[in-house]
DNA sequence: CTGAAATGCGTGATATTATAACATTCATGT
DNA sequence: ACATGAATGTTATAATATCACGCATTTCAG
């Protein structure tokens, strides 16, 4: 991600916060920022390292504030087989298709390609109400095929 | 499951692995149990309790180990976005379906279903080749509808 | 049979991931 | 100013998972 695009993101994040009527404040626009920086998949206490230049802030609370924040918001997904968090490109609010993309995840260099209107689960068992699917798939991107 | 049932799945577990050429050891086996005991996904440490009526023995890596190897051998599936554990009814090998089944989770009652040749994600990333995939549905089952 | 190698397991310590509980700050409305 | 609620700071701890070492047993070539 270039630093335009970065720039460019956080922006559509703000907005898309405020349109919701929530507040992107500066410890969770920096959280966005830091996820949206780092090539892959990001684990909350890499974040927590990031943050603390300074001596006193960033305890564990702090980073898992945000991204709870930020998850609710659509802005980023857990990545629940890594305990990692990536950013969403999409912006879109969580609700309505349960609250899951379809990710591919990248084994070898660590990008991360979402998708969605992903696979209706045809064989779901009879009566089975879907609220909330885990959709990974980890293996090698296109760019990374073995030789 | 029925104490008759539990027997026999342990008995036919015990055969897959002989076919594989490994040993369901008692550690092993007693774990699988208590897996297949449950009601539902199986949290690791309270495997790790039930393990140990006696003082000394059952420490982590006794549970972590034996959860490895029946993962391995396809006798027990991880639910990541619950760190639990499920037995698996099938006793298929994990081989040639990207290690993963698709489960359908009721968050109300912790029934698990459990099925295979799930979607073949239409939509991957061009050239993006899979090689684990992990699908977890979350919701509703048929007997836990909401009134 | 004997000894090397592999495997499984016990044990203690520690790493990693996440949350609970309570205090403080800050913006906002009245 | 004062009350209120949201966000954050702070301390502690819970929950999940792995490392590293050593011992016992099995396996099997020689």
């Amino acid at each position: 991600m270039t630093a335009d695009s970065l720039t460019k993101a956080l922006d559509a994040a703000e907005a898309h916060c405020v349109e919701r009527g929530e507040k992107l404040t500066p410890v969770r626009k920096r959280v966005l920022e830091l996820v949206l920086e780092a090539d892959g998949p990001v684990k909350a206490y890499d974040l927590l390292e990031a943050l603390k230049p300074g001596p006193g802030s960033a305890k564990p609370p702090t980073v898992y504030r945000a991204l709870d924040f930020l998850m609710t918001a659509g802005l980023v997904h857990k990545v629940e087989a890594l305990n990692a968090f990536v950013g969403c490109s999409h912006a879109h609010d969580q609700d309505g298709h349960g609250g899951g993309a379809e990710l591919f995840i990248c084994s070898q260099c660590g990008a991360v390609e979402e998708r969605h209107g992903g696979p209706v689960p045809t064989n779901a068992p009879a009566g089975f109400t879907i609220l909330r699917s885990v959709v990974e798939h980890f293996g090698h991107c296109a760019a990374c095929q073995p030789a």
